[in-house]
RNA sequence: GCGUCGGUGGCAGAGCGGUCAAUUGCACUAGACUGUAAAUCUAGCGCCCUUUGGGCUACGGAGGUUCGAAUCCUCCCCGGCGCA
């Protein structure tokens, strides 16, 4: 993998630049929809290329679980295995740790929610810390997963991670870390930020001696504290890995301070991946902070569950306001969805819980979140990126 | 015509004297969704009032029994099935 920064910006740490893997190359800022199952759901990769992607995230627990890493390897790799010849990222199942742990059954986002929405969610008497029902235990060796499939047990370590990882054969991986919650104490980060520190360490000497020409990324963590995050960004890179993702849990409203904040300590010539974060005022939060890439679920789940993008904001398809409304998505999008259906045609398809709903609405959500980024990164290029992030969201955030 | 079983909120279908404005599913309405446990989840769903509360109208129709009825009785209307 190669790394190149075409043009930094004047007046944030936001750059337009290109990571060039043996599968293809990735023009940076980009959005790396999430088939954490070598598959989008709903959507067939050719059609993903079709409307701007340029690279895909898969998840090594996942495919772990199913079909297991050496039935990827028979069929000749993921790219082989799933039809996309284009760059891939796995995730290491760190991201598990926390949606199986001690989100579980919690409704818990790893972004911190408004106040009034946590109140609504979380049973009374009941706090946060102590809910049972986690289908993961930690050590400092490593984790303890239940399947959510079938309740069995999986343990993952760093090593075994990474042993999978390389058996996938995707572009770039990840090092094995614990994502913690929002919810967690400052002593609880601390520790879990020490485990992470060391897991990474072990990912990277299992990287090393298994060989071979992945990319393997180093995940800062340390939740909504900028000295942990500080801690955890110079530690990363010291490490000798070829970049860097940054995880863990955040306060939406300075999601933009700590990435800042961790980025302008990362090496400038590596690249920069934001894990998992995806609604459009916090990329251009990521991005004007120096984040090259964004992994995240919400086209495809959002257009899942009937809610499309559009430059003014979101669309919730299934309401009864679109029955009759026989105009696309949006007029001036070039996708194929709104190329030829309308917001009728998919409120009835929603309604009737038809397959097709989640694939057109998914296709254009994707289209939405890839000519994104590749505006973003025009304005990169021109110097203009503080323009068009006021301009675009004076239009998309009044809901 | 006789017999028999039934008519419950948009639909299906529980309830079979009080704890019933009425279980449940669907439909409907609204909300949520950020490294996917997710084609998912949450809430509302007779009308009115400011409430954990109260009032009103409701279980085909009309009467009746009872302190009290969706639940029991009588008649009527309507439907399924069987026999003529």
């Amino acid at each position: 993998m190669k790394f190149t920064v075409e043009k930094k910006s004047q007046n944030s740490l936001a750059r337009a630049g290109k990571i060039e893997t043996a599968h293809g190359v990735i023009e940076t800022p980009a959005f790396v929809p999430v088939a954490t199952q070598a598959a989008f759901k709903g959507v067939m990769p050719e059609v993903a290329k079709a409307v701007g992607t340029q690279v895909i995230f898969a998840n090594t627990f996942h495919l772990h679980l199913s079909p297991g890493e050496a039935v990827v390897k028979l069929a000749g790799g993921i790219h082989k295995f799933m039809n996309w010849s284009g760059p891939i990222m796995t995730d290491s199942g760190g991201f598990q740790v926390f949606s199986l742990g001690v989100a579980y059954g919690q409704g818990v986002s790893k972004v911190a929610m408004t106040p009034r929405t946590v109140l609504k969610r979380v049973p009374q008497g009941q706090s946060l810390g102590l809910l049972s029902a986690s289908l993961v235990k930690i050590d400092d060796d490593g984790v303890d997963f239940r399947s959510p499939r079938d309740g069995s047990l999986h343990r993952l370590t760093p090593e075994f991670s990474i042993a999978i990882q390389h058996d996938l054969g995707a572009d770039i991986i990840l090092v094995f870390d614990e994502c913690t919650t929002p919810q967690a104490t400052d002593a609880y980060q601390a520790m879990a930020l020490a485990r992470t520190h060391a897991w990474a360490k072990r990912s990277l000497a299992e990287h090393e001696r298994l060989g071979g020409d992945q990319a393997l990324y180093g995940i800062v963590q340390g939740g909504r504290f900028p000295d942990l995050r500080t801690e955890s960004a110079q530690f990363m890179s010291t490490l000798g890995v070829d970049g860097f993702a940054i995880g863990g849990s955040f306060n939406k409203e300075d999601i933009g301070v700590v990435v800042a904040l961790v980025n302008k300590q990362l090496p400038f010539d590596r690249p920069r991946h934001l894990l998992g974060i995806g609604e459009v005022e916090d990329i251009f939060a990521g991005v004007a902070s120096g984040v090259d890439t964004f992994d995240c679920v919400t086209p495809t789940r959002l257009g899942r569950h009937g809610t499309v993008e559009t430059k003014e904001g979101r669309l919730h398809l299934i309401s009864n306001q679109f029955a009759t409304d026989f105009q696309p998505i949006e007029t001036d999008c070039a996708c194929p969805t709104c190329q030829h259906y309308t917001r009728a045609y998919l409120s009835h398809l929603f309604r009737s819980k038809e397959m097709l709903s989640t694939t057109l609405a998914s296709t254009h959500n994707l289209f939405f979140f890839n000519s994104l980024m590749a505006q973003i990164r025009q304005a990169i290029l021109h110097d203009a990126l503080d323009a068009f992030r006021q301009q675009f969201l004076a239009r998309y955030l009044p809901r």
